[in-house]
DNA sequence: CAAGGGTCAGAAAGCGCTTTCTCCCGCGTG
DNA sequence: CACGCGGGAGAAAGCGCTTTCTGACCCTTG
């Protein structure tokens, strides 16, 4: 094919090491050297090469560059979830935002790609076809096999939270789960609650338990029924129906700690409609500290974990394992509680 | 380097096409061949290639690939906004899901990249060192001199929605924003509203801008004052500031407009505080339909965007121009209402 | 003045793949 | 029987880059 068919304008190639190499008069590798910012070249090469790639636009072809350092550039964030879910959870979107934004500082690009129930394997091949530096995976779930096949593919990987399978080399970046929950809890009975409950997240999801484990271990510690309990999904509508059937079982719960902000919202909607008003006669507490909470009415109390800390982590310690270092494994970071009006 | 220094356990190299080849017993000209389908291969040698690769769970290298074939099998999603938005707003959410999902069913892979306020050339630049086979323009502002660059560099785009520079060749997939105000207003007048206000949305975006128009042409062929008009910027709290000021100026408002679901959440909140019911007094109609709409309380009467559909336009024109088709240049899709019970 | 050492730049060998180009072989045809 | 033709497979040439190896050159030193 000499000219493509029904394209547009015509379009020079752009220009490539070669070109530049000509244009500076010195060799391809010279200019490869300057790219790269090695030390042994001549200032006055090193300038003529600079002046050459800025006349000619010059940008190294990363295809090329990646076939001989094994290295791409770029970082796949995996998120483990039937589609959807990632974005329409905005603390997820949070992450998603910062780990992008921290990649990019490291000069890498950040490719996403969501679970398809039709085509499982892509995600693992993709990373094993190279086209990847390694790899954050999201909102695990206990028989995902994908943790297994990179490990044992070699290709880096970082967690978002402890995962809910048994892999020791697995490193993970975590939040203080049960110290959150037990932050929630004590600030309910800072102000006097006695009746605490809780809408608790999946039980396949460590962070969901682990919220659920603080909950129970404070409210036991108070001297409380621990069992006011309701489970839901993470979304508005399954919060909604939790918190229902809270009150419908116990009419005189004066206190709810609800495991994610999006449920919280669910959790207040219920709760006027039941005519019970917040905080003065439900306080609620949420988890998550998303933007929307400051917004919510009345504004939401909740316990915070820092999305941005924790995407920021999770680059740091998967780029020490592309480059050689021995991982880290485990961080956990603190959770803070946040006061407003709900509770 | 022979060994990787602390790396983990030793991980041998993935099988490249020669080791298939020789497993396979013919040249890697005919693995090739098989791998991507060309017809004029032996049946026989088809079989036992394709054994072998099973065999040794050979995967192409891509950076190999696209270095000959000049096609990566990545497209770009291009946030053209300083940060969150995207993420934080369900709606571009939604499209980004969409696309992902659509790019799969192609065999290509989404690179979300937004734009950094510290480094505005690394998108365009990312692009024409060709790690990418072109792009998908989200949230364009007039003054963006990326589409331009693109264009002349021969990178395939498709914008999300009608773009607001004048760029002749720049293709786009949007919707009906001016029905869709239309639509919204039809409605307020058919509930028997007389005092219809809206909350526009920024004014260098062209979807904001033609829901205002929509709104105002019905208002005005109604008879009715068309100049209530407040804008806000496509957030929740923007929304709320807006109907506040609305109902400050003109008490007798009994209905608005939202141009987006977000900022009508506000304007429910601010209704509320205001101690306006909703919509006895005051009936509301957002914009979008994203998920959140039917949670909200009331749950929101909205105009639907088809965002799946919209997703799905922009892929199949990008990858029509990628094959190097005429590109079919705008299309507009049509918007719909949702009745539920804000209006 | 010769030998040794240190700097810096070019030549060239690939990285793993696609894609010509070439060749071989078996067939039908004049 | 010689010839041409075409289907199918291998050889080999790159794609644009990095990196080792080699070598030229200059400076220091005995």
């Amino acid at each position: 094919m000499r000219v493509r068919p029904g394209g547009g304008p015509q379009v020079r190639p752009p220009p490539t090491l070669a070109t530049v190499a000509a244009a500076a008069g010195v060799s391809p590798a010279t200019v490869s050297r300057v790219v790269n910012g090695v030390e042994t070249v001549a200032q006055e090469h090193r300038i003529a090469v600079q002046e050459a790639i800025t006349q000619l636009g010059y940008v190294p072809n990363r295809a090329a560059r990646s076939l001989v350092t094994r290295r791409t550039g770029s970082v796949a964030l995996l998120v483990r979830e039937p589609v959807g879910f990632a974005v329409s959870d905005p603390y997820v979107g949070s992450v998603i935002v910062a780990a992008s934004q921290c990649l990019a500082e490291h000069g890498c690009q950040l490719v996403v790609m969501m679970a398809r129930e039709d085509d499982d394997t892509s995600a693992g091949e993709y990373a094993r076809a190279g086209h990847i530096d390694g790899a954050l995976l999201v909102s695990l779930h206990r028989e995902d096999p994908l943790p297994q096949q990179l490990l044992s593919a070699g290709v880096p990987i970082v967690a978002c939270g402890r995962p809910p399978m048994d892999l020791p080399g697995l490193a993970y970046v975590d939040v203080d789960n049960i110290g959150g929950g037990r932050l929630a809890v004590a600030r309910l009975l800072e102000t006097g609650r006695t009746r605490i409950a809780t809408v608790a997240g999946p039980a396949d999801m460590t962070g969901a338990q682990d919220r659920l484990r603080g909950f129970r271990a404070a409210v036991a510690d108070a001297g409380l029924n621990p069992d006011l309990v309701a489970t839901a999904s993470f979304t508005q509508a399954s919060g909604e129906r939790a918190v229902e059937q809270l009150l419908a079982a116990h009419a005189d719960i004066d206190g709810v700690f609800v495991a994610s902000d999006v449920m919280a919202f669910g959790a207040l909607r219920a709760l006027r409609r039941m005519g019970r008003s917040v905080p003065s006669d439900v306080a609620v507490i949420g988890f998550d500290d998303i933007e929307a909470a400051q917004y919510a009415d009345p504004p939401l109390t909740t316990v915070r974990q820092p999305a941005g800390e924790q995407a920021r982590a999770m680059v740091e310690a998967l780029m020490a394992q592309i480059r050689g270092e021995e991982p880290r494994g485990q961080v956990t970071l603190t959770t803070s509680l946040v006061v407003r009006e709900s509770g």
